[in-house]
DNA sequence: TCGAAGGTGAAACTGAGTGTCAGGTTAGCT
DNA sequence: AGCTAACCTGACACTCAGTTTCACCTTCGA
């Protein structure tokens, strides 16, 4: 019989000790800088094994990046949320605002976490790697939400990578303002560069 | 006084062994799988040392993926090459004919890298890594092109980052059809894509 | 209370990438 | 031709990432 997947003691002692790690990790990051930082050095300020560490975080990137790992998911459910007459180009600008509101929850904390990402090419590039497991997700999201006319896979792959980019280049630029711009009007105008022919 | 970057006899020998290594490489990741093979593997297929190996190539990924270094300032300089009239997307789509044009060259050869880094996760990040180093420069090359009306610089980052999205997922469909599809078409195909609101 | 499942730590191992050094080759200059 | 400086190469040692294995312990259900 298949186990269902409810939300054990297990689980949520396994997210609090995710969640310390990823907190010491990123602190420990930020005052010495990420290629410093060896996985003893986290598992040593964690207070745990260098073993247990990997076992939570596969690899020293993904303590910092799984942080984005819900976006993900919020943007696809924000998607399928949208009403089925929309076009893609606005169903994907107002999923994008799903995101947004995690950026205003926290702003001072998200904009480290995206500046230590920019200013590391190895979490950067973690991190494009991450969102380009998104697009199946959201092309699927996109596809079923429109009813008749289905576009190629193609065509829904290139809006969805389109939109990331827009996301992804207003926060970069966000985050170059140390927050001071506004991101939405920052992903507003990186839509409407997409625009005009 | 500052040497001038001529060609010597050195560069020229440097440049065979290195497309000699890369040559070796290539095929050795082709046969047994890229994560199956060590670099002391390839240093000893190709008859060098294991440093000598990585002093051509910084890392394994790289004796495969640098090999698309050059269609970066390909597009750049195809991109000045327009006429300063042209609007962005006219511009980058005729662009990227110059790179269209080195896998019409040699379309096996092309196909076999392109499968080899689809299929490979390590690969495909380094790719990616790779071609977002082009961005601020083909952005320039957008930006010098363009005579008054200045677009601010994220918008120029928006079209570019589209345009290679196009570029990349086109090649993504022509290589899943293994090249029986147009490169062109898809290309076009892409770009439409961008276009209607 | 027993037993299975799963979390933890210790340790060994492979492989990537860096740095250093000594020996050999080549290019340029006199 | 002969000398020197630059450079290429191989050998070696080293750090660190990530994997695997094993033994121990806790927890939870039967």
């Amino acid at each position: 019989m298949i186990e269902a997947a409810r939300t054990s003691t297990r689980d949520i002692a396994r997210a609090a000790v995710r969640a310390e790690l990823a907190q010491v990790a990123f602190d420990l990051f930020m005052r010495e800088g990420f290629e410093k930082v060896t996985i003893n050095d986290l598992a040593e300020a964690a207070g745990v094994s260098r073993s247990t560490f990997l076992r939570y975080f596969g690899t020293k990137e993904d303590a910092v990046v799984s942080a984005l790992d819900a976006q993900g998911d919020k943007v696809a459910a924000a998607l399928r949320a949208r009403p089925a007459g929309e076009d893609d180009w606005t169903a994907l600008r107002r999923a994008l605002d799903a995101v947004i509101e995690l950026y205003h929850q926290d702003p001072a904390g998200t904009l480290a976490t995206t500046r230590l990402i920019k200013d590391t090419p190895a979490l950067c590039a973690r991190h494009r790697e991450k969102q380009h497991c998104w697009w199946p997700e959201l092309a699927r999201a996109l596809a079923e939400r429109t009813p008749s006319p289905r576009s190629t896979e193609l065509v829904l792959s290139v809006r969805v990578a389109a939109a990331l980019d827009c996301l992804n280049i207003a926060v970069d630029h966000w985050t170059a303002s140390d927050g001071r711009l506004d991101l939405v009007e920052l992903l507003d105008e990186a839509f409407a560069a997409l625009a005009p022919r």
